[in-house]
DNA sequence: ATGTCAATAAATATCGATATTTTTAGGAAA
DNA sequence: TTTCCTAAAAATATCGATATTTATTGACAT
């Protein structure tokens, strides 16, 4: 039968594109932290079935972005100071952990992608804040890609969504980005491709304790 | 109306109780690492339609005990060398942390739990080994859970159930338990209830790591 | 033998309907 | 008013059937 792609691009599952777009609602605020999630709200939006809008919160689950209680249903999980203080520290330790072994694992390939993503990041940097901010994960993770170690890695992307939705709690109050982010991205760039891991590892982290002090500051809630 | 519960016990949901038993299947290796998980076949073990089986399953991936590839399924999380160390450094990481800011925040009341649930431990050691475990488990959580950090309690309990997965395998291999370990719980909680974070780590991380070289030794995978 | 392709079989993913449980709301008793 | 109970409403959880996708098999050409 002649079915042809309307949309141009593949479709994946029910599921994953549920998944997907809850996700992302998540983490911008769409979906407000501490809400209730109701399945037959959510296939509205979704324009899906219950299952695989069950399934994709069950999924989330393993992100924690969403929380579920046995016969009551999800909700978005809850955002706290408290709770934004904790990623913090565990990013701190963490990446500090998986920069040092990435660093030590040191290889060519490795820093050639370093430079590129780099590159992609600074290009990005002038265009939609959602194309940077792609980029800006993507070189995050990058630094910690050669660690040798999948579920450190994961860890840190997951906790390093976490975070991304304390940015968007906080740009709803003050103006984000007004430091010169720039400078300290290329610092890391440099002191991993010189293999200083210390240096590197104390970029990283004044980075985001920066980041992250800025943004405890304008935290409203 | 009067409807008498026949097991004694409260059912709660299908999707718990399937979530349950294949997490334990897994555990304990009745469901092999690697395997392909059919709904089909689950459904027949689990006495229970397909919807709970797949949300359970779905839950599974929080655990990384299952993993999902879309459009065609899900398998039991492979087992290897490399992944079983990964878990003992992560843990020693992890563990070694949530231990010092537990002994920080020290309560009379969180030594008095470490203290009870350390006997529960050792009354259990003559019992039946499934007892035995829940009791080992509940004591080291005891020890991290004055941290103040539940993601970092959340993360420790899953790399300790990872764990236990590969004590499933070694001891089919060999004879497991050989070991006076019983004195190297009682050091750590002594170090605990005197407040020595140095002393108290340096024991949880010699008691990982020796049970990890025997484990290593003893694995066939 | 070996690789390709189509037909078939098997398994996954999804839907719509229904059963179960929780929440809400309203009214009687204290 | 407050508390407690019950009926109605709402939401969750589950089932059984079906659509879609992936995996398998075997004939055919190379």
């Amino acid at each position: 039968m002649n079915m042809i792609d309307d949309t141009g691009a593949k479709e994946s599952s029910a599921t994953r594109g549920a998944y997907l777009t809850l996700r992302n609602m998540i983490l911008t605020g769409q979906l407000p932290a501490g809400q209730k999630l109701k399945i037959e709200q959510l296939r509205g939006i979704l324009k899906t079935g219950a299952s695989p809008v069950r399934e994709a919160l069950s999924l989330l689950t393993s992100d924690m972005l969403v929380e579920r209680i046995d016969q009551r249903g999800f909700r978005a999980a809850p955002a706290s100071k408290a709770n934004f203080e904790e990623i913090l520290t565990l990013r701190c330790t963490l990446e500090d952990l998986a920069l040092r072994q990435s660093i030590a694992n040191a290889s060519p390939s490795w820093e050639e992608r370093l430079v590129l993503t780099h590159h992609h990041m600074k290009k990005a940097a002038g265009h939609d804040s959602v194309v940077f901010e792609e980029a800006h994960k993507i070189f995050h993770m990058a630094l910690l890609a050669n660690s040798g170690s999948p579920m450190l890695e994961r860890y840190c992307a997951q906790l390093y969504d976490l975070n991304i939705r304390y940015r968007y709690l906080a740009a709803a109050s003050s103006s984000y980005k007004s430091r010169d982010v720039s400078a300290e991205h290329t610092e890391i760039l440099e002191a991993a491709v010189h293999h200083d891991a210390q240096a590197a590892s104390e970029s990283l982290l004044n980075h985001y304790r920066r980041t992250g002090d800025y943004l405890s500051k304008s935290l409203v809630v």
